[in-house]
DNA sequence: TTAAGTACTTTGTATTGCAAGGTAATAAAG
DNA sequence: CTTTATTACCTTGCAATACAAAGTACTTAA
C-alpha cells in the first residue's frame, strides 16, 4: 500500500489550521504562505491553497486587500478577522485534543 | 463558521492511523473498534468504520477471521499483518513530523 | 412464526487536496 | 511597439474520505 496516500490523507483539514496559525501575526499573500509551510515541510500546491483561501475568506475568517508589489502583478494580502481568530482558538483546542487521542491510543498499545 | 466541520475535517485520514494504533496488541471486530475510540473522543460510526476496515483489508494491512459470538451472529476479527506494522510505523513518523510542523507554527507566531 | 437485537454492507452526498490548464498584469527583450 | 517571460490569481475535473441512511443476514426471545 501507498503510504504516502496515508500521509496525504493524515493532512487533510491540518492545511486549513496551519493557514490560520501562519496569519495569526502578520498579513500574507499566496506565494508567502506557500513558501512557508514548505519551509515547515508541508508541501501546498495553488491548486490546494488557492480555493482554501477563497472559502476562509467567504466563511468571514479572513479578509484580504491589494497590495502593489515592485516586481510584477498586485498581490492579495491576507489577514485573520476576529471570527478568525475566534476558530484558531477552537480549533487549537481540537487539535490539543487530538493529540491526546493519539497519545493515550499508542500508550495503550505498549502493554 | 461551523468549527465542527473543521474539527471533522481535521480527523480525516487520523481514523485510518488510529484504528491500526489500536489493533497493534490485538484482534478487535467493529464494533469494538467503535468504543474504544468513542473512550478516547474519537466518535465513528458504522457508515466510517465498515469502509475502512475493507479498504485496509484489501490493501493487506489488516486480515480476519469470523468468530462465534455467544450472543448474536459471528463477527470479523480484524488482525495486524505484517504489512500493516510497517505502515503503523511510517505513520509513526508521519504523524511525529505533523506534529512538529505545527509545533514549529504555532511558536513562529508568538512574537 | 414473529419480533428484536446484533453485525455487516451498500448507496448517495459533501468536503477536500491535487493536477492541469487558463486569465491577467507587469517587466524584459527584440 | 510588439513579443516573450514572469508572477499572481483562478477554475475545472478527478480521487479519496466521512457520514447519514437504508438494507441484508444471522441469532435469540417471545
Amino acid at each position: 500500500m501507498n503510504t504516502d496516500n496515508q500521509k496525504m490523507q493524515m493532512r487533510k483539514g491540518m492545511l486549513e489550521y496551519c493557514v490560520l496559525l501562519l496569519l495569526r501575526r502578520e498579513p500574507y499573500y499566496a506565494s508567502d504562505i506557500i513558501g512557508s509551510l514548505k519551509r515547515a515541510k508541508l508541501i501546498v500546491v495553488e491548486g490546494t491553497l488557492y480555493p482554501l483561501l477563497s472559502r476562509l475568506k467567504k466563511d468571514g475568517l479572513l479578509s484580504y486587500e491589494w497590495r502593489e508589489s515592485t516586481q510584477g502583478p498586485p498581490r492579495k494580502y491576507y489577514t485573520l478577522s476576529e471570527a478568525g481568530m475566534a476558530v484558531l482558538e477552537d480549533l487549537d483546542r481540537a487539535w490539543g485534543e487530538l493529540s491526546e487521542t493519539v497519545a493515550l491510543l499508542k500508550q495503550q498499545g505498549e502493554a
